[in-house]
DNA sequence: CCGATGACATGAAGCGGTTAAGTAAGTTGC
DNA sequence: GCAACTTACTTAACCGCTTCATGTCATCGG
């Protein structure tokens, strides 16, 4: 196995300094267009490839950036979500030459330390920040740290970092208000963590539509997202003095879990029940009967938020990028209100 | 923002030369421990950081390695497996200060052509090989590159890679035992991609087992994994003449499917049809009524097979490290034949 | 015809580590 | 008491690329 070329190799085969030969491969001023020709002909020919690593040293950009998931893998993997998200950021990204560094952390705390970590080894040019929770201390800290960051949530107050967001208040709004549009009264919803920033909003959009519509009763309860808990508030909701005639919910699993748990409760779904899914999937489809969901483009919503990633590291261009609004698709798990 | 501390600040500090303080914090002979520590506490104190690019550009490793997922968005979403797989891998990998770089491609052209650019820009230490099809060019490629990977799957003959695998063969022979046992003689099995060398194996395996046991029909009838190709497999097998009494899938979200049409054509499951998943998650156990599904730790398997990599890196161990195999859980989707 | 201006190219200094080779002590063996 | 090692460290070259200061022409305005 030969050495592996290097811009001195192609230098000498030019008969030019490695000088021209960097400023021809980076498309920088400096060299005649002739020249510049002949330089990338040859390196073409080659076969030559950056090393990132020189590259870095050299105090360049390193085309990678980090993802950090701080959520256990049982919640991950039965989350499509991540999984069409991460494929959305990777589309973009790949198509710019561009790493994705994966790493799955178990809390808050080693988040960050990841963060500090693939900085200080200069392993990555930026990082992507989902699942914001209250008093999140990152974006201060990667402002700290000085590295680029794009939030994948609610912009930040005071921090001038872009924002890749869709409008979850909105989304709800448009669950309440065709529930109640089609006669129901009691409306419980099953939240995800109630430490995410989104669950926040989307708690708070439901609580202000509730008011709005002045339901006789608008529960809200927590949850980790898991089957476990959503079977479990789904038990407590159905089986309490006043009970909901439709229940939305932050995922789809825990929406299936409903189902069972009604089933169990010998509660009908439609009939007596609605159940409005929070993510649509093919899980959704495929239960009896099918279930209501709130969809959206995810493949998309990653691949824009990669895309602010590169403009930011690029340019440095911030800015709030907002994607589409998840819209209500109708199923067969919501029917008029009993 | 100052800058950030290199081995020279830790040096003069230390009142030595930067080399002694390479051979300090690299555990090697060539100073004394008095020195060492002295060295040490000084780069803990001043925060120091190797880094990666230096590191890697005076030859030595980057302490990263590359995991290529060659299937679409959609059914990578669907399948806990991945993330689950990921989580494992990960786990190992970050606790080795070690970098995972995913990406995901739509085509296998696609995938050794990312392959090709991680090791020609030296981005990683070497690759994870999963889903491996028949006629996989990827280990003759990576051995012929150089690049060291290991493949999870079935080792390759003739090649000394290292392999991470589970008996699938053993498996389904423990799922068609099984359901044996308990009556049926009509077996049918729905696969996944019959390009991917595990569903040979595992179909090669039912066919024998079905051989074996005299079984009166055992169709085997291919899918994409995804939810609708499940649901028509089975419908087709449902409606043939020699309706099967008991139906085994490759992955849970077919299996979940299949439910859906057997109560579409008031089939009972499962007085009339035992149905059994490939794969369980949660999905399975949420489902009306659950699903006897084969179960395995993924995370452990992942786990495993990072282990397998940076033991090929550091010293270039090969060998073949073989998983428990998947075990059945009986769950209330089986019972006796009709 | 001269000095100023640009365009094009060179040279060399870093970036932050690793490591072979060199050196100055202290230790050992006989 | 001296050669032969060992130990503990220093020195400096090197990895591949970027970039700034510098240099050399050809061209142009006056």
């Amino acid at each position: 196995m030969s050495k592996r070329p290097t811009i001195a190799d192609i230098a000498s085969q030019a008969g030019v300094s490695t000088g021209a030969v960097s400023y021809a491969l980076n498309g920088r001023p400096g060299v005649s267009a002739a020249t510049r020709d002949r330089i990338l002909a040859i390196a073409k020919e080659i076969g030559w490839h950056p090393s990132v690593a020189a590259r870095s040293m050299a105090g360049s950009r390193v085309n990678a950036v980090g993802l950090i998931l701080a959520r256990p893998a049982r919640v991950l993997g039965m989350e499509p979500f991540f999984m069409q998200f991460i494929s959305g950021v990777e589309s973009v990204l790949s198509a710019n030459r561009t790493a994705l560094l994966l790493q799955l952390v178990p809390d808050h705390d080693a988040a960050d330390e990841a963060v500090r970590f693939w900085w200080a080894e200069r392993r990555i040019d930026g990082v992507l920040v989902m699942d914001l929770w209250a008093d999140d201390q990152r974006p201060a800290l990667l402002a700290e740290l000085g590295v680029p960051a794009v939030i994948v949530g609610r912009p930040r107050k005071g921090l001038d970092l872009p924002a890749v967001w869709s409008d979850d208040a909105a989304a709800i709004d448009s669950v309440v208000d065709y529930l109640v549009t089609i006669g129901h009264r009691r409306i419980a919803r099953v939240a995800g963590l109630p430490s995410l920033e989104h669950t926040q909003i989307r708690t708070a959009a439901f609580q202000a539509a509730a008011e709005r519509h002045k339901l006789d009763s608008a529960p809200v309860v927590s949850t980790d997202y898991t089957w476990e808990e959503g079977a479990q508030a789904t038990r407590r909701l159905l089986t309490s003095a006043d009970r909901p005639t439709a229940i939305t919910y932050d995922n789809d699993l825990m929406a299936v879990a409903a189902l069972s748990v009604a089933h169990e409760l010998s509660i009908s779904v439609p009939d007596q029940l609605s159940i409005v899914a929070g993510d649509d999937s093919q899980l959704c489809l495929v239960q009896h009967p099918s279930i209501t969901a709130l969809a959206r483009d995810i493949v998309d919503y990653g691949a824009r938020t990669a895309q602010a990633m590169l403009d930011l590291v690029a340019d440095g261009r911030t800015g709030v990028h907002q994607t589409p609004t998840a819209t209500l698709i109708p199923r067969a798990s919501t029917a008029a209100a009993p």
